[in-house]
DNA sequence: TTGAAAGCGGTACCAT
DNA sequence: ATGGTACCGCTTTCAA
């Protein structure tokens, strides 16, 4: 591997001068910069990036703390993954994949050995164990999710709250007074994922103001985990017109469920998903839904922490949600 | 941050023996090593990585090339990641996360930085362009998959020929003679996927060394491309009564438009899935599956980086396949 | 505009 | 069993 001595001999100049030009960190003539770059063309050098963080203090590298279990959607997270280490590129970094399982430690240890820039972490729990240790480090975090308490931490997020309102004003709006949340897991309420509570919490507050009902079921992502939701829903509010789906796996199976019940979509009931385009577009019915932006949010999550690393301060953003109409909102059957 | 030089002086020892208690490349007494080791706990030392690497040559982290966008089944690219960074962690190392769409150019930048110990390269294509560039690098590589031409780089993935025996094999047993695939989309046939193909050969070599017909049709995800595919298997083959499918975002559409016609599973035809188990699980029906040991392969991936990066030579490794009985498949109606 | 040289924080060789 | 120290390859101050 050639190095930046190497260099320095090729072009015939100190390798001060190659740093610098590499850097642009103080002016090069024309003539000399153009032969160091010969040069490292030539030698096809690529600076050693451990002697790099060494000397400069920066590593070049974004950790990205990522969950990779489960029961989460997949498709979404993978997403967000995809959208971070796109954005991270673009700004000249690479990213460190870390897992949530390794919790606190994982975080400790990367920062310890100073491997990273800067930290994005995913899936935050309303009290998170990982925000006091985050807070401590010399490395700067931005969230993505809301917790309970961000102070020092960067955030963003979709506005939940503001999906839920989204989504239950759209049904009220083509006149439903009856409506439902099939919502995700039990354990993702417990866990204390904080966009499961803020997009119940849209939904309620939405559907109170209104004055209409709405009644809120979380859901396993099963087929006979939708049969129970469903089954809770005709048994609490029977009337119920207007669907809420934030669960993406079961999406599928509640469109089918509804139909062989003797529920026409958007005929006799209306429709709302919570997810990816793609989801809406696949069943049989083009689903009217509200995306997750996680192409924006990840971008701006690594944006945030380019303006943390440039000593700016944390700041919290929560991006607008989106409503896209298609074919599966009707106005109520009277 | 605490130095080696720090603890040194905390312990009252040299550098040298602080840095030998750590790599235990040679012996130290038990009392100094506690007091290093108390000297450390102390002080909260974490070596630096970059001066580790610089000096050692060594970074103790992978890249991981990964499919990040693409119309692969996210799910399982999701398991493989997730497998390989666990596996990684077991071995002391952690993974750098590479997306495919940066092409040779990103696994040339990061060797050439010397950022990474070794490469695990996912979905490869027949004549992957990475695999040149892959060979020249000072940095050996394990590959997720099988190219045409493996020399000089490991290779580990499911039996993908086996797998469509196996599925054959089960629906002859079951007395079935006219057996149609539903395959993964063209795009993943033409962009050379390997997987495809393989599996596709081993599902007609079965057909006709059984004396069955097979009839292979590629199927676009979503709910028309099913339809569509699902109607040329029942104009060219219409007394179809085995079913594989090999492409999971489907397999529910399948079911339904199986059911829409009046055929009932497993009465009236069977159906063998290929891809995880919850797909398998989720269905009302269970269905008969052939996993995709995407754990397994990832951590035999990291298992076999770690084998050449201590010298061994590279190897081809292909997983078993292993069918699991559930309720999609039936004897053939007579 | 350019060069010389002192670190950055480890590793591992050479001694003792 | 332990210590001293020359690197590893780059950045950045200090000088010219």
């Amino acid at each position: 591997m050639a190095t930046i001595v190497d260099v320095a001999k090729a072009a015939g100049v100190s390798v001060s001068t190659v740093s610098y030009a590499l850097s642009g960190r103080r002016p090069i003539s024309a003539a000399t910069r153009e032969r160091i770059h010969a040069a490292i063309d030539e030698l096809g050098y690529r600076p050693h990036a451990g002697a790099r963080s060494l000397a400069s203090r920066q590593t070049r590298v974004l950790a990205l703390a990522a969950p990779l279990r489960s029961d989460l959607y997949v498709p979404v997270i993978m997403q967000f993954v995809a959208a971070v280490a796109t954005a991270a590129r673009a700004h000249d970094h690479d990213v460190l994949l870390l897992m949530n399982d390794e919790g606190p430690a994982g975080l400790e240890r990367v920062a310890g050995g100073s491997m990273v820039d800067a930290f994005v972490v995913m899936d935050v729990a309303t009290n998170d164990p990982r925000l006091p240790v985050l807070r401590q480090l010399r490395e700067p975090t931005v969230l993505i999710g809301l917790p309970a308490r961000a102070d020092g931490l960067s955030c963003v997020d979709l506005d939940w709250e503001a999906t839920g309102r989204l989504a239950v004003q759209h049904l009220v709006d083509h006149g439903h007074t009856a409506v439902a949340l099939v919502g995700p897991p039990p354990a993702a309420y417990e866990r204390g994922t904080t966009y499961a509570h803020r997009f119940r919490t849209g939904f309620e507050v939405a559907a109170a103001e209104a004055g209409i009902r709405g009644l809120a079921v979380p859901c396993e992502p099963s087929h006979d985990g939708l049969a129970a939701s469903l089954a809770r829903v005709d048994t609490e509010q029977p009337d119920t017109t207007g669907f809420v789906v934030h669960n993406e796996p079961v999406v599928g199976t509640l469109l089918h469920a509804l139909k062989a019940t003797g529920r026409e979509v958007p005929h006799d009931v209306s429709v709302v998903a919570v997810g990816p385009h793609e989801l809406a577009e696949g069943p049989a019915i083009r689903l009217t839904s509200i995306g997750i932006p996680a192409d924006e949010i990840g971008a701006l999550a690594v944006e945030m922490a380019a303006d943390l690393l440039a000593g700016r301060s944390p700041q919290t953003r929560l991006v607008a949600p989106r409503l896209v109409e298609r074919d599966s909102c009707g106005p109520m059957r009277a």
